[in-house]
DNA sequence: CATAGACCTGCTTAT
DNA sequence: TGCAACAGGTCTATT
């Protein structure tokens, strides 16, 4: 099993950067599955890495590739032949538009104006820079985003990665297995697990697999999701995309393990409601930059009352689409992803290095400062220093 | 109703 | 090397 030829057998769309960029929607926090490869031969002016992962309805792996210009995309399938078939009925075209929602939110660049206008004060200060160009909201299958956001609590982004991978290839079969485009080793995909293909005593499974006390909660939220919808959940979830904020939220929170945040998350980013701001801690950081943020919400645990009065004062400032502007300042704000090297410490007597460090984290931008860089500021007159070794892997 | 503690775990990070 | 703190929070048991 391989890939078609690019880009001679790939399809594409017309699309800027400004539009959508896959590197700042895809692994920001949002999805974790996907598979991210850099492109062994690459001319300029040409995709340099490529996004994959397994993908239902039909089953198949989906890839993208994106140059300034285009979003190139292919399906490739267990037989070959169903391939012909995804081109004459535009399975893999349709899909990509309704993922990057790009029928539904044609123009991302005006929204950004807007926000801009809307909100001086902070959104306005952003410098839409590498990091934080073409950050769009995916519009996620319900099942595969209550299960990775249940994961998510309290958790970091490489581990989460790393739980759901486990989790797909435990309770769901090889689909297909592909050589990576960088030329190093191959990727075998699988599908998101249904929720009827995982075994009756999960939890320890779970435990043994990392999960950690999360466990628990994804048994009981999946057994309290059976009692409702019988061997439906998938499609019972899908259907909660039709009904008001307030019915969704009663119900999603009503299940082990997600509160007020994962429930505005799930609704956000699989249900269709744009507007939704989810309040974690870095959000809850970002807001406090605002020069005029409540000063009584500064620095107070959060509690129903200081997440209520926190995402209303947001709302106000981003409007209908807030949740998308919180998708933009999220990704912006997000440490620098880290390089495959291994970092040596070693005792070097210099507040140079330490700068040059600060200048990568932070180039320009105060707002889009991390927890690391400001710790690192804070400890400037320090003398550790780091010295970056490569380590093949 | 609001608010402390406890809670699994690690391609964590810091001391 | 060892130990603590932290990570896109939530649950539970108390005031």
């Amino acid at each position: 099993m391989s890939r078609p030829p690019f880009p001679s057998g790939w399809s594409s769309i017309p699309l800027s950067l400004k539009n959508l960029t896959l590197a700042n929607s895809l692994p920001v926090g949002q999805s974790f599955l996907w598979h991210r490869h850099a492109i062994a031969s690459s001319t300029p002016g040409c995709p340099t890495e490529e996004f994959s992962r397994a993908v239902d309805n039909p089953p198949r792996v989906v890839c993208l590739r994106q140059s300034p210009s285009h979003l190139y995309y292919t399906g490739v399938y267990p037989n070959e032949h169903d391939a012909l078939a995804d081109l004459r009925r535009g399975i893999t075209k349709d899909w990509v538009n309704d993922y990057f929602q790009l029928k539904a939110h044609p123009e991302l660049e005006k929204m950004y104006d807007d926000w801009r206008a809307r909100d001086p004060e902070l959104f306005g200060k952003v410098e839409v820079n590498k990091r934080a160009v073409g950050v769009r909201v995916l519009r996620q299958d319900p099942w595969e985003c209550l299960i990775a956001f249940i994961t998510s609590t309290n958790n970091h982004i490489p581990r989460i990665t790393s739980l759901l991978h486990r989790f797909s290839q435990s309770f769901s079969p090889p689909l297909v297995t592909l050589h990576n485009p960088d030329n190093d080793g191959e990727t075998t995909y699988h599908l998101f697990p249904t929720p009827t293909a995982l075994p009756t005593k999960l939890e320890a499974l779970l435990r043994s697999m990392g999960f950690g006390y999360r466990a628990s909660f994804i048994e009981s939220s999946l057994q309290t999701l059976e009692e409702e919808f019988k061997e439906e959940i998938e499609a019972g979830l899908l259907r909660w995309r039709n009904q008001d904020v307030d019915t969704v939220r009663e119900k999603l929170v009503a299940l082990k393990g997600v509160g007020r945040k994962v429930a505005d998350c799930v609704m956000l980013m699989c249900m269709d409601k744009p507007s939704l701001i989810p309040i974690d801690t870095h959000v809850a950081a970002i807001a406090a930059r605002h020069p005029a943020f409540p000063s009584r919400l500064r620095n107070k645990p959060m509690s129903k009352q200081v997440y209520d009065e926190t995402q209303q004062f947001l709302l106000d400032r981003w409007g209908p689409m807030g949740g998308w502007c919180q998708a933009v300042m999220f990704a912006a704000d997000l440490p620098e992803p880290k390089p495959k090297v291994k970092v040596v410490k070693t005792k070097v007597n210099t507040s140079v290095t330490v700068k040059r460090k600060l200048e990568e984290v932070s180039p320009t931008l105060n707002l889009k400062r991390t927890r690391s860089a400001t710790r690192l500021e804070l400890k400037q007159t320090r003398t550790i220093v780091t010295d970056e070794v490569k380590m093949e892997e």
